[in-house]
DNA sequence: AACTCGTGGCA
DNA sequence: TTGCCAAGAGT
């Protein structure tokens, strides 16, 4: 056999779509073969695992499903419902955005997600990924679905040198030279399944791949090393104070941060700013200045550490005892102590709980609460 | 075009 | 332990 012919053949379709008929995966929001897709459940989806592992994001879905069974519930819900059950996930602008996407779809389309990836595009939170993976999956229209699965895979296959994230034109225009006119909603998914469990970003599983004959990289044995990537920036570090102030009836003052921005719209404790320049050793008189209130404020032994995307913080947290009289500030509110977890708390200020729990016990409850 | 925007799991 | 990174979007 000439061994020309095999370096330039394509991969095939048809090679995936059989690989796939017989590996793929069994997710929450997938249909079962023959099952009728829901387009609601593979938007709700395709926004959860935006930059989000499948299982991470497998709870939250069923939760979701549980409590919005369809696109008029989310519409009808209050945000800080959604953003309560979305707490924890991250990126919460896809909450916020969730929520007017849903509101969107009632509006606009009469609580029916529109199946031209052009409307899809117009949603909000929806952008061209998850426009065509609605597109095609939802509604088997011949989309090119590009996630960063497919990118991998098409760097391997086509040898691509050019370095993320400047190689993602030339990869999406290579990905539209093997999507197939058949099965479309099946074959997008069958990239990501297989950049998921065969085509992984450490250590392929090039023996057990559909395309591993047609793949320039494997053909190099080189393909640990795509897609090439451009030398990542160091991650800042930022450093600040938060306020744990709490009544003798176990009432603890929150807020709830601005609409927009990081963590926007999620309730957090009262903290001051967040800078590299905070000197976390400074005496505790100096910590307090940013304090909401006025208090007999004492440093919590310990800290908490939490990494963003962009930066890192560290949090020191300050604590103080408040009298019944004390009417919370302007923005801020009195949560009862023990319902903390059903609120839109982030990670980052779980931790901040949680360290307060460790250090600050709870007050004795009252008698007459307590008595069952 | 480059930044912002979370989180937890894993090697 | 530290870094990597996961079905990206908005600005």
């Amino acid at each position: 056999m000439a061994r020309s012919a095999e370096t330039l053949r394509a991969p095939e379709p048809a090679a995936l779509l059989a690989w796939y008929d017989r590996n793929r995966r069994r997710l929450p929001w997938r249909a079962e073969a023959g099952e009728r897709v829901d387009p609601y459940r593979v938007w709700l989806s395709e926004i959860m695992l935006q930059q989000t592992t499948v299982k991470a994001a497998g709870p939250y879905f069923l939760r979701f499903l549980a409590r919005f069974p369809d696109v008029r519930a989310l519409a009808a819900a209050p945000l800080d419902d959604v953003l309560k059950l979305w707490a924890g996930l991250g990126y919460y602008s896809r909450a916020r955005n969730l929520h007017a996407c849903a509101q969107a779809v009632v509006e606009r389309h009469g609580g029916r997600f529109p199946a031209r990836e052009a409307e899809l595009l117009a949603l909000p939170g929806v952008g061209p990924y998850t426009a065509a993976a609605i597109a095609a999956i939802a509604f088997d229209q011949p989309a090119v679905v590009v996630d960063g699965n497919v990118e991998r895979v098409v760097a391997r296959l086509f040898a691509v040198e050019e370095a993320m994230p400047a190689a993602k034109p030339k990869l999406r225009a290579l990905a539209a030279t093997i999507a197939p006119a058949a099965r479309p909603g099946d074959f997008a998914q069958a990239t990501m399944d297989l950049g998921a469990t065969i085509c992984t970003p450490k250590r392929p599983a090039c023996a057990l791949c559909p395309w591993d004959e047609p793949c320039l990289a494997r053909r190099r044995a080189d393909q640990d090393s795509f897609p090439r990537k451009a030398a990542k920036a160091e991650r800042p570090s930022r450093r600040g104070v938060a306020f744990w102030l709490e009544r003798a009836d176990g009432a603890v003052l929150v807020r709830s941060r601005p609409p927009k921005g990081l963590l926007g719209g999620m309730t957090e404790t009262p903290t001051g700013r967040w800078a590299e320049d905070v000197d976390l050793a400074a005496p505790v008189a100096a910590l307090a200045a940013e304090a909401p209130v006025a208090a007999r404020w004492r440093r919590l032994p310990g800290a908490v550490t939490h990494v963003f995307s962009h930066f890192a913080l560290e949090l020191v947290v300050l604590a103080a005892e408040a009298p019944m009289t004390l009417a919370a500030p302007p923005g801020a509110r009195w949560a009862a102590r023990n319902e903390l977890d059903g609120e839109a708390l982030p990670s980052v200020f779980r931790k901040v709980v949680a360290l307060a729990r460790e250090n600050a016990p709870s007050p004795s409850p009252s008698r007459t609460a307590a008595s069952r």
